[in-house]
RNA sequence: GGGCGAGUGGUGGAAUAGGCAGACACGCGGGUCUCAAAAACCCGUCCUAGCAAUAGGGUGAGGGUUCGAUUCCCUCCUCGCCCACCA
């Protein structure tokens, strides 16, 4: 047999798409319903498309091309999300400036998206990195300052010493530098801060409007994570002062013995400083002062990461201070120590160390007593605690006063009414979610429009004046002072206060990664507007998206800093306001493991490059291949053999269809007609793996028999959203005029089906004993004397009684005898 | 520690408003073609007994609901991903 010749298809058909333009989308179509299809836009590297790319890509372009086929005016569009470190290591090495990297990158990366056959919209194409489009960038930038949603502020960063340089959190892999593997360290840098926590509410609220899968959903809920807190007013003994505890669990408060305090606290700053107000209320040995000085020197040596590694020994020091727990009267010893962190709650905790792992062990260490105060459904009281124990579900309280025998969610909500009503202290929501640190110290990103005036502080660049081009400069290397490579460009960092005229400096920091890729699926609609954005017509006929495909690591950043600024955008009115959120649906996508079912690396040597693999075997048998590797947000290895299984089929495919007669053989326009019905469902659903078994199993129930033209036409079609070339070719072979891309989804011929005889299978007792073949409407008493016909059923049944006889239409039959 | 998800042949995986477990593919065994190999094609392939028809067992372990459970419920075990001294 011989193979199809992809080498000669696939140039012949590239070329001639290019000159039809057959996926354009059309703004404003009214004879269509839209269809929004967005993936996620790639960081072009220097080493090109992966594999990862291309297989996510494809199950992108699949769903594309069937609703262009279903008839949606659909958009399919892709851009570059160009700004980025590696590009500025890669310039750092080789001299050469990043964005004549990013230029051949990009159009490595389009070269090899069109040879894929992906069906964008090439006129809409966006580049993060593009002075027109981050000026849209800087614009949003701008429109947060003004609106109060960005500040300024002194905050302790990831510092790598060894490169010299501010790393973000996602920089920082196990502590250290991601880049060298250096330990990183905090170096207190002033940043600009986004104010995310002010969308926390309508950021979970809003997941209403949307229908994301449950995964998707769960992950942003958790990670802004809203809490019930309550703030605990403890008076510290032989003073007028209070320590402000923070918790969610008030009702283990009976069970509370120490008090702890993060030593960044004021109150500890108190303690180690002797002239402080504090030392003229109460006595505290020079001693103590001097232990808690030099263990809050001893923490801030430590890095965060270091703080926080789990099982760590528990240390800390005693102040000589007393809380009081103003419940039952009891006084509590006051603690410094590094496993409370400042900025969670208050920076003060009660320790509860019969109910807290980390407070139990804090309570062996210092030999502190230890009371139970919860009992859960096993009944134990013993004194020793495991870990998490406090988060029982279904406990009890016990030892507790008037709380005892309640349930610990009705014991929370008592002791929080109590402790308000006394005027103890208040309740308080906090969320998980922090700030977002805005300011990265690299050269290669926004940078951020804002100019340092002497006398009027940050006055962010006007409107008309986007963008702040980021100017060349001689070297990219991050400097020792923090400060990003911009600061030693004099005569663009010295520049006009816009508001009053006189002397000032530019901001030389510039936007993390997530900056220009938060609102990107908006510039693909009006990718060359000069006015605003995006026109407020063309956002109100495209947006939501309708289907978002993307990588689950994306879920708690991108995913939740896009909808963040969206509904920034939303609020000023910069989007349409009938449409409150950015994206309807979310899909994940899976992850395509090397041979040997490890994660790809160079280092590993099992890298698959999806171009050899497209040279060696074909674009449709490659992108048949991985739509078939299995669901298609699984975890999959890549296999040679698997492989080349597709390619045997793509081939028989192409032999069988090639032999079309005039007429189909018995049989086989009903196994088409199945199939159609089959193809058409699983990709609505993205259960390509399915689609492409169900045509191989036809091909094979089919492959010995005559095949109509009529019916090979439609067996193109819907193979036609996998293999674009080679059902192409066909459809042409067929002798069809124009693109069977461009062709309407085959209807399911319901007639064909309808007098096709179906297999029941026979249960007795339990067990099935035969089949029987009846028409899909056929009645109960049919059905039933045409299984007691059956041989293996009569002989089950024979001489007992029948109990029961059930008829499950078109499913099964069951007979229960004794 | 928390959250989410998953455990099915030698392998990737099908089948869940409860209804023939193992589709499809790989691999393996046998065969056709060939001087030979590759490619291609054909047959077989969950386990046990049997030439076969058929019978018994079988979806991580144990229990439950049901005429019927891979699917639903309870207990437990294992693995994966994300987050994490979140008080």
């Amino acid at each position: 047999m011989k193979n199809y010749d992809s080498k000669k298809i696939e140039p012949k058909w590239q070329k001639k798409w290019k000159s039809q333009g057959l996926y354009k989308a059309e703004d404003f179509d009214k004879d269509k319903e839209k269809f929004y299809c967005l993936v996620e836009f790639p960081y072009p590297s220097g080493e090109g498309l992966h594999i990862g790319h291309a297989f996510t890509m494809t199950g992108a372009d699949v769903y594309a091309r069937k609703k262009r086929m279903d008839g949606y005016n659909v958009l399919f569009p892709m851009g570059y999300d160009a700004f980025g470190l590696p590009a500025e290591n890669y310039a750092i090495k080789m001299g050469i400036h990043p964005s004549v990297a990013v230029k051949q990158n990009t159009e490595t990366f389009r070269r090899q998206m069109e040879e894929l056959a992906f069906s964008f919209d090439w006129d809409r194409e966006v580049n993060t990195t593009d002075p027109d489009y981050y000026r849209w960038t800087q614009w949003i930038f701008v429109k947060l300052f003004e609106k109060g949603l960005a500040y300024k502020e002194e905050k302790p960063i990831n510092w790598c010493p060894s490169c010299k340089i501010g790393l973000a959190n996602e920089e920082v892999v196990d502590g250290k530098c991601e880049r060298c593997g250096a330990e990183a360290t905090k170096k207190n840098l002033s940043q600009w801060i986004v104010k995310i926590t002010d969308y926390a509410d309508r950021l979970i609220d809003g997941l209403e409007q949307t229908d994301f899968v449950k995964k998707v959903e769960m992950a942003q809920v958790n990670w802004i994570d809203r809490k019930q807190w309550i703030d605990i007013n403890y008076p510290i003994k032989g003073t007028d002062r209070e320590i402000v505890v923070s918790t969610t669990r008030p009702d283990t408060n009976f069970g509370s013995t120490f008090v702890v305090l993060a030593p960044e606290h004021p109150l500890v700053s108190e303690i180690t400083n002797p002239d402080s107000d504090l030392h003229k209320e109460v006595d505290i040995s020079d001693e103590t002062v001097k232990k808690v000085k030099d263990y809050v020197v001893e923490t801030k040596k430590k890095s965060e990461v270091e703080r926080m590694v789990i099982d760590r020994k528990k240390t800390g020091v005693f102040t000589e201070l007393y809380a009081v727990n103003r419940i039952d009267g009891r006084e509590m010893p006051v603690y410094v120590t590094d496993f409370v962190l400042s900025t969670i709650g208050t920076g003060a905790v009660v320790g509860v160390p019969g109910h807290d792992m980390r407070d139990f062990e804090f309570a062996q260490k210092f030999d502190l007593p230890v009371m139970r105060v919860v009992v859960g459904s096993d009944g134990d009281t013993s004194p020793v605690t495991k870990r998490g124990q406090v988060q029982e579900e279904d406990g009890k309280m016990i030892n507790s006063g008037f709380l005892d025998g309640m349930d610990i969610h009705k014991a929370t909500e008592k002791m929080m009414d109590y402790i308000e009503k006394k005027g103890w202290g208040k309740r308080t929501i906090r969320y998980h979610l922090r700030d977002w640190i805005f300011s990265r110290q690299h050269y290669w990103g926004e940078p951020i429009p804002m100019v340092n005036c002497e006398k009027c502080g940050w006055v962010p660049v006007p409107e008309d004046q986007l963008p702040v081009v980021l100017p060349q400069v001689e070297k990219y290397e991050p400097t020792d002072t923090g400060e990003s490579p911009l600061a030693v460009m004099t005569d663009w960092v010295n520049t006009e206060c816009p508001k009053c005229g006189g002397p000032a400096k530019r901001e030389t920091d510039t936007m993390p990664n997530w900056a220009g890729s938060d609102w990107y699926f908006l510039r693909y609609l009006d990718n060359q507007n000069d006015k605003e954005l995006a026109d407020m017509k063309k956002m109100e006929y495209w947006m939501p998206v309708d289907v978002y495909l993307g990588g689950d690591e994306h879920n708690t950043l991108h995913l939740l800093y896009s909808r963040f600024i969206y509904q920034f955008l939303w609020d000023i009115g910069a989007v349409p306001k009938s449409i409150p959120e950015p994206y309807y649906r979310r899909v994940s996508h899976g992850v395509i493991l090397g041979p040997d079912g490890q994660r790809m690396s160079k280092s590993r040597g099992n890298v698959i490059v999806p171009d050899d693999m497209a040279k060696e075997y074909g674009v449709d048998v490659l992108r048949t291949y991985m739509m078939f590797m299995g669901p298609f947000e699984g975890t999959m290895a890549w296999n040679d053999n698997a492989l080349k299984g597709v390619q045997r089929f793509v081939n028989r495919f192409n032999t069988y269809i090639q032999g079309a007669a005039d007429k189909s053989d018995k049989g086989v326009e009903v196994a088409v007609s199945k199939l159609v019905r089959k193809v058409s469902d699983d990709l609505d659903s993205f259960q390509y793996n399915t689609a492409i078994a169900a045509m191989m199993e036809t091909l094979n129930e089919i492959e010995g028999k005559k095949i109509s033209k009529k019916n090979a036409k439609v067996m193109v079609q819907i193979f036609a959203p996998f293999a674009p070339y080679l059902t192409e070719e066909l459809w042409e072979i067929l002798g069809c005029k124009g693109s069977v891309h461009v062709t309407s989804w085959p209807k399911v011929d319901e007639s064909v089906l309808a007098d096709e005889e179906i297999e029941i299978p026979i249960q007795i007792n339990g067990k099935v004993r035969g089949t029987v073949k009846v028409s899909p409407d056929v009645s109960e008493k049919a059905v039933r004397e045409a299984a007691m016909a059956v041989e293996n059923v009569k002989k089950h049944v024979e001489g007992k009684d029948i109990k029961k006889f059930i008829y499950v239409p078109g499913r099964i039959v069951t007979i229960v005898s004794p």
